[in-house]
DNA sequence: GTTTCTTGTGTACAGTTGTACACTTATTTT
DNA sequence: AAAATAAGTGTACAACTGTACACAAGAAAC
């Protein structure tokens, strides 16, 4: 004998795994069909309003889902404890390998970020927000970057976050284990990192001379016209 | 007397011009009906045919559409001629405008960049990557950067276009005309371009350190364990 | 001026969509 | 044990989908 929640909560999964399903396959969700769905899971289509009343309610609760899986990784590169020395490149390594674990939430993701409703698109664009500043209460905690302010640490925080997750439709679109092709990629994305870390390092000091440089070129502006 | 080739192109027109309003109505590409651009157009469902043979190929002729904006906003953007000290803050800005200026094909490039069709996103990375390399052109032109590698500056454009353009959709999700709002994104932008264009100046001395470095830690590992 | 070609229309049809309503079945509650 | 509740089914329907086919109107070619 099952309980009823039980039950209800395996068709509820059941549910949104089809739905992942077929996004993984190549669809956009904001496409799919409820029929559809419901087909996928092995369900009559009036079962689907018994969990949601809507594919856009079933979107937010992917979300979540999706949000459980960030913080699911964020913990374990914790964890894991990284290298002083290769921390970025291990980072980077990390997203990668859990964007091909997870394909289907990854697409989702990237789908709803630019496509979903403007709640779903709010909603991922929280997660992220909220992945970006775990990162950078982690750099406060190592003391790393010390010089710059608050604001600029969540600028800089968004800058990364945003460069590793803009590669995620790439790592997706290759063909199933190309692995060179993935090794460029995690070498550019690497690599960008570390630029920006690069210019973090010099932040402050450099903002100020640039600003006054600005300041006085101002009133003698030198003019660039290319070709 | 209107030619007949004159009146196809106008319908051709009409046809893509519904469905960029559509999308910029907030519906989704891909969830677009041929019958619901046809009406928009104004034309009889089997007119579509005579145009293209499926919304995917019509996708395509917007990807070239937007292609040919981007094309027409480096141009605009090199005539008007960048003042060498605001560069970047007046890139951005440019950027910006135009995004606001077009919305409908904006959108529309967003959405496709990680929900289209396959050959939809190719189509849309390789307009991008196609913008990055005339970026790079131009720093070369202009002697900027002279000490980094051509895969490097290529590294370079990338990040730097992918960090403009990661902007989009947050800009045409903004509630209509909150300047301050705007401003915020605007301001977020330019620091990170900038913070991008400071590594950068530092790129090729500090990455060799940065190699040795690591190098020599691989030996004798520093860990830091969060928390 | 006649014929041919091309763009767009109208009708038709089978398949799919979301959802309303009445139902079964099985678990919970009483 | 009886009654109530809840999850899932089956049927039904009107709206919409892509597209095939025959056709109209006018421009282009001859």
């Amino acid at each position: 004998m099952v309980s009823q929640v039980d039950r209800k909560l395996i068709t509820r999964k059941s549910l949104m795994d089809s739905a992942l399903a077929l996004v993984a396959e190549g669809n956009h969700y904001s496409s799919l069909s409820l029929r559809e769905v419901a087909k996928r899971a092995g369900v009559a289509p009036n079962a689907f309003y018994r969990h949601f009343k809507d594919l856009d309610e079933m979107g937010l609760a992917l979300a979540d889902e999706f949000g459980l899986l960030l913080r699911l990784i964020m913990r374990q590169a914790r964890l894991q404890g990284l290298a002083a020395d290769s921390m970025i490149s291990d980072s980077v390594n990390f997203y990668v390998e859990y964007v091909q674990k997870e394909p289907a939430l990854f697409r989702f993701m990237a789908q709803s970020i630019t496509g979903g409703s403007p709640a779903m698109r709010e909603a991922m664009r929280n997660e992220l927000g909220h992945f970006a500043n775990e990162m950078v209460t982690d750099l406060n905690r190592l003391g790393i970057l010390p010089h710059i302010s608050v604001t600029d640490m969540n600028m800089l925080g968004h800058l990364a976050i945003q460069t590793v997750f803009g590669n995620t439709t790439e790592i997706l679109d290759l063909p199933e284990s190309s692995d060179n092709m993935i090794e460029a990629i995690r070498e550019r994305c690497t690599k960008q990192v570390r630029l920006i870390f690069l210019g973090a390092s010099d932040w402050n000091v450099q903002s100020e001379k640039q600003q006054k440089l600005e300041d006085k070129a101002s009133r003698k502006k030198k003019m660039f016209k290319i070709k």
